[in-house]
DNA sequence: CGACTGCTTGAGTCTGCTCAATAAAGGTGG
DNA sequence: CCACCTTTATTGAGCAGACTCAAGCAGTCG
């Protein structure tokens, strides 16, 4: 898990980061490129295989009859998607920008499982994580201020794929647009550019130009943001 | 699963539905009963055991610093509380009214699911379960006006817990409090009533007095209530 | 080098919030 | 059994956060 993003990607590319037991699937699986914005699944469709990304983004995400959409998760090199016992998919996914993704049938998947039972338990696990991170998210959106998401949002995404840099600064590639990230948070992308306008005024943050990610220059104001207090929708106090 | 919510419940209560592995539970748990608000285990608490719900209902949550609550689940009998593989809680849980659940240390669990694969196969479906039921959520508390959500909330009540009645009518016991209900979608009590009561004067269901569930008068007109656009917060169109 | 797509910024508005006061239940103890 | 206190639900008034609409500005790509 946890690779710099968009790596150039050769057929059989290795994930880097902590050896888990899924580093085997990619035996198993059939590589798929996507172009942007190509569909990789979508909600409700008989869910015979999932997917892990060998590079790239892959947004999930709900939508209603009227236009509204819901990402639910972003997934990033080592992910996995369309993870499910159920028959249907929870959730239609797509590709950010340039992807690959390495697919396994569900049939090939228990084949290996049974000779590799580590798997089932890296399975648990990962399924476990989602409910967490389901739930962390459940907070920003119900209980959180347009800041306060954002804030969550950029520091999340740099314990997942931030760059290093010198005294604690780390550059964050942001490779969805701010509609996503909007999608993303419940938010409108006005609001979403307006609220990492704001964080940069108050020195928390860096935007890189032309958008493509943020730096962060302040963790600690940063942090506090994530908790300032406020209301999330509606009125004064 | 599923059972008809608050009935009188012995020390080993049998929780109805379909029949699921979860039953052989009960035989290697602890019966424990829980007052009112009652905290049965906190976030960020070493994660040693999990819990089958036997009767009563309990609110799993997340707070922040400054108070604000989000219950990320209602536990009904039959459901699981505090399942995770990692080894703190994501949330914590507490009784809405008195309940009563059944512990499982891991340890006991372990022992039992290597004599009866099946399990771990439940456990998986369970954690499936919570995945698609939390992103679901992520769809409402992210794209859904006030009433919309409710209007979600009272069906999902009303298919896990409903008392059917003549001609399509069910009656939905809601144990908790408008607050908790609040909590649960993102929305102030005040709201809570006051999207009740605009259901209610729509014809669409029928407030028990005291306040303690409503019945679903017409149940086509709050599906259509699910998803009838406008927009979550501010603005007009 | 146009046409697009995505980001920014401004103006105005609505949903859902807070605050506040009242009413109705529920629980407790005398 | 009733008075009292607490908790929960209702309803009103007013406010503000985040929305929509709209115009303007880059960048990107064919």
């Amino acid at each position: 898990m946890r690779v710099a993003a968009t790596l150039p990607v050769t057929d059989r590319a290795r994930i880097e980061g902590p050896d888990d037991a899924f580093d085997r699937l990619d035996a198993i699986g059939v590589i798929r490129h996507l172009a942007p914005h190509e569909s990789l699944l979508l909600e409700g469709d008989c869910a015979d295989r999932f997917h892990r990304v060998l590079s790239g983004t892959i947004a999930g995400y709900k939508a209603t009859a009227d236009g509204r959409r819901q990402i639910v998760a972003f997934f990033f090199p080592g992910d996995l998607v369309g993870l499910t016992v159920g028959d249907h998919y929870g959730y239609g996914a797509e590709a950010i920008g340039r992807a690959s993704v390495c697919s396994i049938l569900h049939t090939s998947m228990r084949e290996l499982s049974r000779q590799t039972p580590a798997l089932r338990e890296d399975l648990l696990v990962a399924l476990d994580r989602e409910v967490a991170a389901a739930q962390e998210r459940l907070m920003w959106l119900g209980r959180k201020t347009a800041r306060e998401r954002l804030a969550c949002f950029l520091l999340e995404c740099a314990d997942r794929n931030g760059l290093p840099g010198k005294d604690g600064r780390k550059t964050v590639p942001l490779p969805m647009s701010q509609l996503d990230i909007g999608d993303y948070l419940g938010l409108a992308s006005e609001t979403v550019s307006r609220a990492l306008a704001q964080l940069a005024r108050d020195g928390a943050i860096e935007i890189l130009r032309p958008f493509a990610g943020v730096v962060i220059r302040d963790r600690r104001r940063l942090e506090t943001t994530m908790d300032e207090g406020a209301h999330p929708n509606g009125a004064g106090m």
